[in-house]
DNA sequence: ACTACTTCGTGTACGGCATAAACACGGAAG
DNA sequence: CTTCCGTGTTTATGCCGTACACGAAGTAGT
């Protein structure tokens, strides 16, 4: 359906179809996919499995969702929906970037498969935007420049996808084998046989680095926020530069907010040279 | 072949095979294997292509491999062998950690299939834990304590696999559709003209947050390493603590290097309780 | 030299996957 | 009443990993 001129940006952006009492829906088969996906993973989610579920034919589904694709983009921003509303207290950043990624990893896990979702050409829906302008804010009122706050949010974004991507495949292995991860690296002695020509390896392991583990995900966190932080100090110090548009210096602005142009001339002559090109 | 009592521990450390002149061997379907994923990705390896690639029938290669996942454990860790000698200069802990993630990433991006590969429980050759080693060796001699060690390596391998993950998405993607990526996302008209609701979102744009996009490996690089080098310095300064074992407090080493327990008979104690269980 | 056994490669076949294309049916619009 | 379109179905194509039965060829034992 929809022979997208624009590659399904309204089937993301639709509003709310009233669904009928029965039949099939964009919407019903996305919640459906949903619920496969949190039980059997991405890799367990087939056109069948979904049409099954749904008490139809496979081919029936095509009539609402272009492909498999398209309707993993549909999952995505439909769960995207449920993070919690932006509370707008006044933390600092450190203390708002943090929640925010917390938030993502407990979306994540609860769908797990989110994480396994791979390419880099998702457009995102209402509620994937509205996600991504929220934690874009928590560094946007730092001295961080524009592109500098990107980045760092991308860099969260990933280093959650990459813990959340290690948690789900455990998970799998674990539930599909009957044997926990310990047990199973446990039980490699042929291969700990092997493991005394490295040094520091046994030094690591005669003082028990193996015994406690840290927490990946809190240790990841704490250090990617610790290497932010840097940044902002770094940019607190040089906070006050040259104009992106004219080039000359910047006065310090009132609001101690970071500036980019030096008047609103400026902003306004960028902002029109960009829409140009 | 080879019924594994230990799930490919002796495959993956086999001694190298005197080659015959003609004929299969591991190590052939193993070369031919990376050559076809280098050239096609992870998902475009597929057992029939590397078979005709070689010359032999599908079936043949079952009898030198026990399946595709054993065959990417075998691929993994023959490219992990690409990885230039360590090189034993007495640079600071820092300049060498940052050598060997930027090795690591000019692995992934020599094999880009090698940051697809999924699953937790990949046994390591002989090449993969001489690298593991020399990762770990990097940080070995700062005051982070073991377990700390071992997170910060495996979060620098994460960091490395993600960035590597989404670099070949994008090429992947570019290939197929023969549309750069800021050509495609310039592209998407219909999606930006509903934006205008998301504020920080808007701010940045306008003061150029994508004009002029940060190098996403090299920015979250500098973000980790500070993020660790925070926990080093906070180690430095409380480096001296208990004994692991007995729990009196340690005495500084004469050697500066950190230590772990206040006596070489509570070290050997620990060893044994350890081994024990 | 003859036999039994192992090793290696082949051919066929099965069940799973996404999806293209043609078709069937029911209700709304002309 | 006819036409058309939205919706669901049927059938078929071409991938995939791999189980299984078989044949050919080399090797060891007598």
């Amino acid at each position: 359906m929809t022979r997208d001129p624009d590659d399904g940006v309204e089937l993301l952006w639709r509003e709310k179809e009233h669904e009928p009492r029965r039949g099939l829906t964009t919407g019903r088969i996305v919640r459906a996919a949903v619920e496969l996906a949190d039980a059997e993973g991405l890799e367990g989610l087939s056109m069948r499995k979904v049409a099954d579920r749904l008490g139809f034919t496979t081919m029936s589904l095509y009539r609402h969702v272009p492909g498999r694709e398209q309707l993993i983009e549909l999952m995505l921003d439909e769960v995207m929906g449920e993070h919690p509303r932006p509370q707008e207290g006044e933390a600092g950043w450190r203390t708002r970037l943090e929640a925010v990624a917390r938030q993502a990893w407990e979306l994540r896990r609860r769908h797990p498969w989110m994480a396994e979702v791979r390419g880099t050409r998702h457009l995102p829906g209402p509620n994937g935007v509205a996600h991504y302008d929220h934690m874009l804010a928590a560094l946007a009122g730092t001295s961080l420049r524009p592109p500098e706050v990107i980045a760092a949010i991308a860099l969260i974004g990933r280093f959650v996808d990459a813990e959340a991507l290690v948690l789900v495949e455990t998970q799998r292995e674990e539930r599909r084998s009957g044997v926990s991860e310990q047990e199973w690296w446990g039980a490699r002695e042929s291969l700990y046989e092997r493991l005394d020509r490295y040094p520091t390896l046994t030094h690591l392991w005669e003082n028990g680095g193996w015994d406690h583990p840290e927490d990946s995900f809190e240790f990841g966190l704490a250090r990617v926020l610790d290497g932010i932080e840097a940044l902002v100090h770094q940019r607190d110090e040089t906070r006050y530069e040259i104009c992106q548009e004219c080039g000359t210096p910047l006065e310090p602005a009132p609001s101690g907010r970071p500036r980019v142009y030096c008047s609103r001339a400026c902003r306004q002559r960028a902002y029109r040279n960009r829409k140009g090109s």
